[in-house]
DNA sequence: TAGATTGTTAATCGATTAACAATC
DNA sequence: TAGATTGTTAATCGATTAACAATC
């Protein structure tokens, strides 16, 4: 089939590798990914930038030039293949890379992360959490059992670990990264609000803090009552 | 004092009400409201953007455009008084402001949110939790008691409440949301991935997508590894 | 006063949007 | 073929950085 082909071609265009692709449009593709999963639980087969755009509400343009970054996935005339575009992005975004990761703390936030699907659909296995609480160690959350800290390296010396979520108090967190960057783990998903990039060349850290979308809120619910008053 | 002075003559300056601030500014303040914090935890009185800039990892002539959005709280020469920014950054972000919250949805993601120290931390006073579910409705959770949806008409009309924590499943979140606006609530943390900006003109939505950030850090580990892999 | 550092304007950089030729 | 829609270049817009005069 003429489409198949299109699609075998592109498919080596797949441009990550010495790709120059901004900040910006990096933080979209997750949108991306999530507005292509709805289109395919509704059944739909294709869509055009325009769509897509009004689904959205971004431009067309940002759309057509997003995807481009990582090569031509549409087709002039017709637009752009769901399924096939929504496996270019989970593609583009490692998704069935089938990373593993260990959580590093088994308090309120690490045990409500465990439990979330969000791992599960963006297929990371959780294999592991570790804590020095002896209240937890033993027990299972999920079904992931939860280990003494004592055990995370001969644990990650065992078995392949590429992430480690870190949810364990702030104090703690440095040692604890040093640690996961000296065993090897590619990336941490840092939830301590302690400062952690720039710790080693081969470790990427994603930060978040919760606390400033908690922030951003309370600031534009003042922002509209200001506005409200004045009128 | 000469200093109490300036500082008199600078809050009437406090320039929110028309204030066309960028949304990367907005998105900025949070971060200046942490580092304030800690310095102020380790004792610090005056700071320069200068040594700011060196310790938040931006540019110094970031930090001087960003506050003065908001009015001179420097003083040429001196730098900036850390207790008296803080206490701008504070007021500008509605921290003390005395907003209450409540939160729709008890389980493990409201559970967790209501025992971070978080809200306490920004001001924001959570006077209740609501939920469907016979199991947890009549307990309580750090305090707050978990109160039947049933009962959200009644105990918002007898008390402020300012703001909503959305954690209940997405398929109820619009219904929930629409409640919430007609009951008055000005602000929604909405954390079920359902669409729900431009739903009222006087109610303002933050939206939390946390899954986004960890395929951030997939895509970063993917390209860390392809950097790697090429060398 | 001299030195330091802000507040602010101007220059640069990057990201978004518009436009249109290429092509399915 | 004609219509539709992409891929891509050029124009616009906004955000960041540099520079410096104002001033503490």
């Amino acid at each position: 089939m003429e489409k198949e082909e299109l699609h075998e071609e592109a498919l080596g265009k797949l441009n990550i590798k010495g790709a120059n692709v901004s900040p910006a449009v990096i933080k979209r593709l997750p949108r991306y990914f999530r507005y292509l999963r709805e289109l395919i639980r509704n059944g739909r087969m294709r869509i055009s930038s325009g769509e897509l755009s009004e689904l959205m509400h971004v431009t067309a343009s940002q759309i057509r030039q997003d995807l481009n970054c990582f090569g031509g996935f549409g087709q002039q005339g017709y637009g752009y293949n769901v399924n096939y575009l929504y496996a270019k992005v989970c593609e583009i975004l490692g998704v069935g890379e089938g990373f593993s990761a260990i959580v590093i703390g088994a308090g309120n936030l690490g045990r409500a992360l465990v439990r979330n699907p969000m791992f599960e659909k963006r297929g990371v296995d959780i294999v592991a959490m570790f804590d020095v609480s002896p209240e937890v160690i033993g027990r299972t959350v999920a079904d992931i059992p939860v280990l003494a800290m004592d055990q995370l390296e001969s644990f990650c010396r065992e078995r392949k670990v590429d992430m480690a979520v870190l949810t364990c108090p702030k104090e703690n967190a440095l040692e604890a990264a040093e640690q996961l960057v000296t065993l090897g783990i590619k990336g941490i998903w840092n939830f301590t609000g302690k400062e952690l990039d720039h710790l080693a060349p081969h470790t990427v850290v994603e930060n978040v803090h919760i606390g400033d979308s908690l922030m951003t809120l309370c600031y534009e619910m003042r922002a509209l009552e200001e506005k409200d008053d004045q009128k």
